[in-house]
DNA sequence: TCGGTATCAGACTGTTCAGTCTGTTGTATC
DNA sequence: GATACAACAGACTGAACAGTCTGATACCGA
């Protein structure tokens, strides 16, 4: 029966994504993984030491993905010379893809840092890359337009760039709050507006 | 021994919010509440039916304290006679509030939402009254702002206020990120740099 | 064809968990 | 001082949990 291990891998993964994006962590157990996987015990331990590698590969997996949107939307404005514009539908390019989102839709990102000893070198270590990440190539988008504007004063780059992920990660809490998809869309057209108002002084 | 109960169920609830702020609520067991607190058993199931019910006593707690949060922000500029001038110094309230916080700092609210099975319309409905109270009283002072500027368009003061909640969310998750509360302050005062940009046009 | 190894399947184990139950103690009331 | 009851204390229970262990099964190189 056993064939491809990595395929099995990756289906624990997903489920456990999912579970754990829907009740966090702790809350979601190695068998309700199995279950929802429809995998069995020695596969799960085979692939992984303990639950604690789970969230390790699960977190890393998680931020990659989060670093391709990032690179999605870079990719998408590479075109534009201006860099006030570029800026601008970097940030539109986000509210568009915030369209699909539903109810359901969750950040892994809140399930590890809720859960402080879950956050260990390994996990936190992952969690920051994607902030640094973001930042970095966001600031840049800023310091750009900043020069293209000839701004000398205004907002630190960097602390506009750590906003948007900010407003990605507490939107995401307000839509399970408010069990809506609508208030992601809202809130990173209100940044866009907010920074297009920046820029436009 | 038994003389206030209600200063137990108090030393409970406060224990709890201690762990399930550090850990999340599933992670929380009631026997390390127990030891935390300094209590048994007997007195834990004596004022709350179940773990759940400790919940919901935790948030509505939770959510009385940070409205009062809002309105002592309200209070703290109601001298100031100018819209524009009274909202800026209202955000500033909360910029100068940051400045107590640490890396330890930690909303329950995100904690209640990791869990989705945790959201019932008990939990559910208290985060909404808080995200709800805090809507109406800022887009209020938007409004007022706006009116004063003679703005007749850009971003929806309901929106605009929701974002101060965001912010605060976010903020609070990317703090226990990156191990410290200085994010909380930048992301506070990027905020009320762009409201004034806004508000400046 | 035959060992070797990766990939599982699932019974089993020790621990931890939420919740129960029985009993005790302070304290107010008459 | 007897009664009544709220406020505990803590041993106990059954379920759920993470992790272990013994095999079984496919595939691969020699």
């Amino acid at each position: 029966m056993p064939r491809d291990g990595q395929l099995t891998r990756e289906r624990l993964l997903e489920a456990a994504e999912r579970l754990v994006e829907r009740n966090g962590f702790a809350a979601t157990s190695v068998d309700a993984i199995l279950e929802e996987s429809g995998s069995s015990k020695g596969a799960f331990f085979h692939h992984f030491a303990n639950k604690r590698a789970l969230a390790h590969a699960l977190v890393e997996r998680y931020v990659d993905a989060d670093l391709s949107l990032l690179r999605a939307g870079l990719d998408a404005v590479e075109a534009e010379p201006d860099p006030v514009q570029k800026l601008l539908a970097f940030l539109g390019f986000y509210e568009n893809w915030s369209g699909d989102l539903t109810s359901e839709s969750a950040c892994l990102y809140i399930a590890v840092v809720t859960e402080r000893d879950l956050l260990d070198d390994q996990t936190g270590g992952q969690v920051e890359r994607a902030i640094l990440g973001w930042r970095a190539a966001v600031a840049e988008l800023f310091r750009k337009a900043y020069a293209a504007r000839g701004l000398t004063h205004g907002p630190d780059p960097d602390d506009l760039a750590d906003q948007l992920f900010v407003v990605f990660e507490g939107s995401y809490l307000v839509c399970r709050a408010l069990g809506s998809g609508e208030p992601m869309r809202a809130q990173l057209r209100v940044y866009r507006q907010l920074v297009e108002s920046l820029l436009s002084d």
